[in-house]
DNA sequence: CCGCGGCTTGAACACCCGTTTAGTCTTTTG
DNA sequence: CAAAAGACTAAACGGGTGTTCAAGCCGCGG
C-alpha cells in the first residue's frame, strides 16, 4: 500500500488533510482527528513529521509553495490583495488552502507576516501601475500607502470572517467571499473616488508640522 | 477576610484577574493561572460562577458596562472607533480592559458583533456631524459607509497587533497605540484627501448597472 | 529462503484541563 | 449562643491532549 498509482504519497496525504482540518477547526485541531481523516494512526503521524509543531510547518510551507507557483498566473487579472484570495477561493480545491491562510492570518505568526509582507509587494506593484497608467493618484509614500491598502482590505476581510471559532464551511467560502464583495463595492468605490475629507486643512497641517520635525 | 476595606469584593478580584490573564494569554487561559492570580484555588472560581463559560461571560458583561459607563465622556475629544480604543488604552488601570477586547475581537464571537456593531452606530452618528459640518462629504449609503471605514480601522489594527498568540504586553500597548497611529497617520490623511482612483468611471459604471437592475 | 529496514499500528504514558466533592473555617442570623 | 449559610480549600475524577514505545506487517536484496 505504498507505491500508490490512485493518488500520492502517504506523507502528503497526511499534510493535505491537515490543512482541510486546520482550515475548518482552526489551528488548534487534533493529531487525531486528522489521523481519522487521513485513515491512518496518531503515531504515524509523529513518525513522518516528528511532532504536532512539525506538521504545521510542513503545512506552512506548503501553502507558501503553492500560492508562490500560483503567484504568476494569478497576477495577471486581479487587481487587490484580498482579491487574490477571493479568486483562488472559487478555483476548485482550492478552498482548504484558502480556508488555512484565514486561520493563520487570524491567529497571526510568522506565516502570517510573510504572506502580509507578499500581499503588501504585490500592492506596490499594482499601485504603480495604476499610477503610471494615469487611473491612480500617486501617493508621497507608495510603500506605506500599499501597506495602509493592504491592511484595510485583508483586516476587514478578517473581521467580517463567519465563525471566529466554530467549523468553517469551506463550501460555502466561495459565496460568501461574493457576497463580501459586492456588499463593500459601493462605499469602497465611492471612498477611492470622492474624497471623505472636503478640504486638505488636515493633510496640509500634517504636511507642514512634518515638514518642520524635519526639513 | 470576607468584608475588606482595602479593596473589592473577591468575587470582583477573580474578575479582573480573569480580564487581565484573558488579556495577556489569550482567550484560552486557564482556569488555574486565573486562580493563581487572584489568590484563591480554581474551586471557587467555579462556586462563584459556575462554570469557566460564566467567568468569561462575567468579564464580557463588566467589560461591556465599563465601556457603556465611559463612553459618554469617551465620545466627545475622539472622533474614530479605533481612536476610542487607543485613547481608552492610555487611561491607567484600562490597559487590561482594551487588551481583553482586543482579544475578543481577534476570536470573534458575540461580544465581538456587539461592539462592533456598537462602533459602527457611533461612527455613524460622527460621520453624520462631520457632513453636517460640512468637513466630510455626504455619502450615497451612509450606513455602509461607517461599516466600511469602522471595519477597515478595527480590521487592520487586529491584523497589526503584536503577538497573535503569546503574551500581550499591556505596559506596552500605549506606545504601541501610539507609534501606529502615527505610522497610519500620512497615508489615511492622504487617502481621505486626494481621492485614490484619478476619475469616476468605475463609480459611475457600478452607479449605471446598479440602476439598471433596481429602476 | 531469510532477514533487514521501511512503514504502520495500538496501547500506554505523562500531562493538563474543567469540574466535582467533601470537608473546614468564618460569618451571619434567629 | 447555637445553628444555619456562605466562603473557601485540597484532593480527586474523568476526559482529552501530544508523544513514546514495542511489536507487527510488508516488500526487497542477498
Amino acid at each position: 500500500m505504498r507505491s500508490r498509482a490512485d493518488d500520492q504519497t502517504t506523507k502528503a496525504r497526511i499534510r493535505d488533510a491537515a490543512i482541510l482540518r486546520f482550515a475548518q477547526d482552526g489551528l488548534e485541531a487534533t493529531v487525531r482527528s486528522i489521523a481519522a481523516d487521513a485513515g491512518v494512526s496518531a503515531g504515524l503521524i509523529m513518525h513522518h513529521f516528528g511532532s504536532r509543531a512539525g506538521l504545521r510547518q510542513a503545512c506552512d510551507d506548503h501553502v507558501q509553495a503553492v500560492i508562490r507557483d500560483s503567484k504568476s498566473e494569478l497576477m495577471a487579472p486581479t487587481g487587490a490583495p484580498s482579491a487574490m484570495l477571493a479568486h483562488l477561493a472559487q478555483l476548485e480545491g482550492y478552498a482548504p488552502l484558502v480556508g488555512y491562510v484565514l486561520r493563520c492570518l487570524q491567529a497571526g505568526g510568522v506565516l502570517t507576516a510573510h504572506l502580509v509582507e507578499g500581499m503588501v509587494a504585490d500592492a506596490v506593484e499594482y499601485l504603480d501601475q495604476g499610477v503610471a497608467s494615469g487611473t491612480l493618484s500617486p501617493s508621497r509614500d507608495e510603500a506605506a500607502r500599499a501597506r495602509l491598502l493592504t491592511d484595510f482590505a485583508l483586516g476587514s476581510l478578517l473581521l467580517n470572517l463567519p465563525a471566529g471559532k466554530d467549523p468553517l464551511d469551506l463550501d460555502a467560502l466561495p459565496g460568501w467571499f461574493a457576497a463580501y464583495s459586492e456588499r463593500i463595492l459601493l462605499p469602497t468605490l465611492e471612498l477611492f473616488t470622492e474624497p471623505l475629507l472636503t478640504d486638505s486643512s488636515l493633510l496640509d497641517a500634517y504636511l507642514d508640522s512634518a515638514e518642520r520635525t524635519t526639513p
